[in-house]
DNA sequence: TACAAAAGTTAGACCAACCTAACAATAAAA
DNA sequence: TTTTATTGTTAGGTTGGTCTAACTTTTGTA
């Protein structure tokens, strides 16, 4: 059994590789990352090591074991299970999950994920869109192209919301867009970023801002599988 | 902010207190209970004494502050209604909810209680038939007549449990027991006070230990109102 | 290539929560 | 009332997670 603060560093280092892209991290970034001296962060690793969760040399580079990454996923799982059960089911805003959700990734009970996955309706995506590993460690491909990127011409479809405020969602809604809807770029206008697209054949004008929090891939694009035409960039 | 660790003493605390009725507890019992030893329990006396979340002299009993009261009670109403929430909706038998219970009661959000509290209507009592304190830190009248206080020949209604323990409350499964059941008291042996009783038509044999653990109300009481006929005991 | 800056490591210390072993005070029994 | 048993306390030690300060290795650039 893993401390909570074990834990912290696994789930840190997840992230620093995911979002580095190089699958190695340093000792440094993680410090900062946990708020944390690089002296803790290093004792910590050789700690980690030792139970072989990952794989480090003296100054050489930092990444996960294969037990390691299976435990940080499922720490995410949880952490994102939770957040949108707080924003579903208890009126969380999406701004104010994230601290519980912290708190809550650490209880320790295979059973209760399981039931909370399932009380949920094994949900895909977050409150703030970002994927939800299933129960096999498993994470969706997960597109961070928005609606903004898209070029003029082109078709796409919305997946999730970066803004999850009450006054956004309604304008989504006022827009008539929701998940999965399929979504033409009709024009962009190049003085003011304002676009004009067309949702189910109506034709509406949408803001820079509004764009830029609306998450798409393209049609062609299936949920959890890579982009065929690699539009759709992979977090 | 309380640790973990200091939650559970205050925890203990008040348990020890309602359960004597006394009010007032002692190094050794405390440690017992939380499977530690004396002296560990003694240091976080002291502890607790800085902090004024306890009143306690050398050699001297031990109470709660109101202040250590309060914290103390607000962790009991956190895990009470964790327990109904996993009951409830996350389909646990109530003899798995304790352990989870006792995980989830020291997640610190006054928003994330309140919220919960609303999403499960505001229950006045867990899975177990204790009573839940309210927001306010007040308790429910709680009946506290158990089955080894009725008479031979008398029926009941089994409303709580005193032991929490999981190899107790698989036992009452096995007896075929659970919240709401009517039960038949139909011998008792003079000789070793072993009780022979009666569940949906099947009798079964229980000990005095067992049956002092379970908390039972005349078949006319309603839960949270005084007994029409003066059986059941208040606490 | 050399050397300064950045990154990483080690040694030694602190605190919280635990321990054991020895001791002190109180309660119970002879 | 004296002795014994129980209960409570203290002193000193261990471990996990943190720190500072000093040191080493690697990296980047003049």
């Amino acid at each position: 059994m893993l401390s909570y603060t074990e834990e912290n560093y696994l789930k840190a280092l997840l992230k620093i590789t995911l979002e580095s892209g190089t699958s190695d991290a340093g000792t440094n970034e993680l410090a900062t990352l946990l708020i944390v001296k690089p002296a803790t962060a290093n004792d910590m690793l050789k700690k980690l090591k030792e139970k072989k969760l990952v794989d480090y040399e003296k100054y050489g580079k930092i990444r996960l074991s294969d037990e390691g990454q299976k435990i940080a996923v499922d720490i995410v799982r949880k952490h994102r299970l939770w957040e949108t059960f707080l924003y579903q089911n208890l009126e969380f805003s999406w701004d104010e999950v994230h601290d519980v959700a912290e708190q809550l990734e650490h209880i320790q009970s295979a059973k209760l994920v399981d039931k909370l996955d399932k009380f949920l309706g094994y949900p895909e995506f977050d409150p703030h869109g970002d994927p939800i590993p299933n129960s096999n460690g498993e994470i969706k491909v997960h597109f961070k192209k928005t609606l903004f990127d898209v070029e003029v011409g082109n078709r796409c479809m919305m997946v999730a919301v970066k803004d999850n405020s009450t006054s956004f969602l309604q304008y989504v809604v006022k827009v008539g867009l929701g998940i999965n809807n399929e979504i033409l770029v009709v024009s962009k206008q190049d003085y003011d970023a304002m676009l004009v697209i067309e949702v189910n054949g109506v034709q509406s004008s949408v803001s820079q801002k509004f764009a830029e929090n609306v998450f798409v891939i393209c049609p062609n694009c299936e949920i959890g599988k890579a982009c065929p035409n690699l539009q759709c960039e992979i977090h």
